[in-house]
DNA sequence: GCCAGTAATTGACCAAAGTCAATTTGACGC
DNA sequence: GCGTCAAATTGACTTTGGTCAATTACTGGC
């Protein structure tokens, strides 16, 4: 989803065996809900998961879709050890799950350190901007740049997502989107037939 | 701001000292610049700080107040060596200077390093949260939430900022906040005069 | 191919906050 | 105390996206 969310270098990975294990979630499965005791960090190999909070009332507003390669919930290695947010996998979907004192410990070493560091510095810049993004972008072009992040600039994007994840993903109910893709098409800039989209190049100046 | 956001023990500081230059900067005084080539992390010691982002419209996104204490800047530890942000005194503030080279160093030492790390991990948790927030509460909330996290929930209240800052603190106009003001005072939960501030109890409830 | 159940779309309407312009208030220097 | 300039308030209006309800389109199982 973002640069600074780059994998762990194979290296550091291999650090971690013997602390690791190994889990497969079905599309839709509950990895922890927020406010479950936190005893793990996760790192995605397959498929996606949806981290999100639940409001009082049952709204869930999502912090960020984890892709392949990137680690999460890694808020764990705090002494307060709730989980602030839940995990919900997408599609079918492994995870490595990494305890946290093992992580603790690790990161005695150099270079895994300055890895998991970098890692977690860049979830701050990814956090400003998102927030950044939603304060100053509209629907229309948080949707073109969620898709150019993830996807690239191409023409040609094969969306392995429903429309109802993009909405949660760009934090809009369904309909917004619906309108949304319904404006860009009518503009010429999108087709979004089933999984295939469509994207006019001029699109990508807007974001 | 926030409890995540706690300050430096005197003992990690103690560790920076030879690394350390000060600063002092005047109300309205810009520290740096979004894009500005970042070769230092910060401490407030005195005053505060604003973080905001500017949109090409030149709109500005505040993303945090920075309180005394707290440490800023750490994303420029990223080999990416530009500050994201922009940073402005609100008032006349003091601010410690700390090399990047000299925090990377220190992150050998394990209880710099652990809490470094609490204190970078908190800002994920705080901006997680931020985000949340702003998806979900209205003005009215967002306002008394931030007072309640910064001032703490008590009846008397001396607020140091101006409605300017609070208003870019909760990331809205100063006329909206001006209405959510006169909202909260016709339901008696509030009254705001100079930079006195009295709070029903009751409100608190709402946050 | 048919049914059931979910996903997506559309329309009509609403609510929250932004915009712009006009005042009013307040603070500070002299 | 007076004048100036910035801060704050108020009003009228607009915009964006949410809400709710009604269809319509898909998909998987049989």
């Amino acid at each position: 989803m973002n640069d600074a969310f780059s994998a762990l270098s194979d290296d550091s990975v291999r650090k971690l065996v013997g602390a690791m294990s190994q889990r497969e979630l079905a599309g839709g499965a509950l990895l922890f809900v927020q406010g479950d005791e936190g005893h793990s960090v996760f790192r995605l190999l397959s498929g996606s998961v949806r981290l999100f909070r639940s409001s009082p009332d049952g709204r869930e507003v999502t912090i960020r879709i984890v892709e392949p390669g990137e680690l999460f919930a890694e808020m764990v290695l705090l002494e307060l050890d709730r989980y602030p947010v839940s995990a919900v996998a997408i599609d079918t979907s492994v995870v490595t799950v990494i305890k946290r004192d093992r992580v603790r410990a690790l990161l005695d070493d150099r270079s895994f350190r300055d890895e998991f560091l970098r890692n977690v510095i860049g979830r701050v810049r990814y956090l400003s901007d998102q927030f950044y993004v939603h304060k100053t972008m509209d629907v229309r072009k948080r949707l073109l740049r969620f898709i150019a992040i993830r996807h690239g600039r191409s023409n040609q994007i094969d969306m392995d997502l429903s429309k109802r994840d993009v909405a949660a993903a760009i934090s809009v109910r369904p309909e917004t989107l619906s309108r949304a893709i319904r404006t860009l098409t009518d503009e010429g800039l999108l087709s979004w037939k089933g999984r295939r989209l469509t994207v006019d190049d001029s699109a990508w100046d807007q974001v």
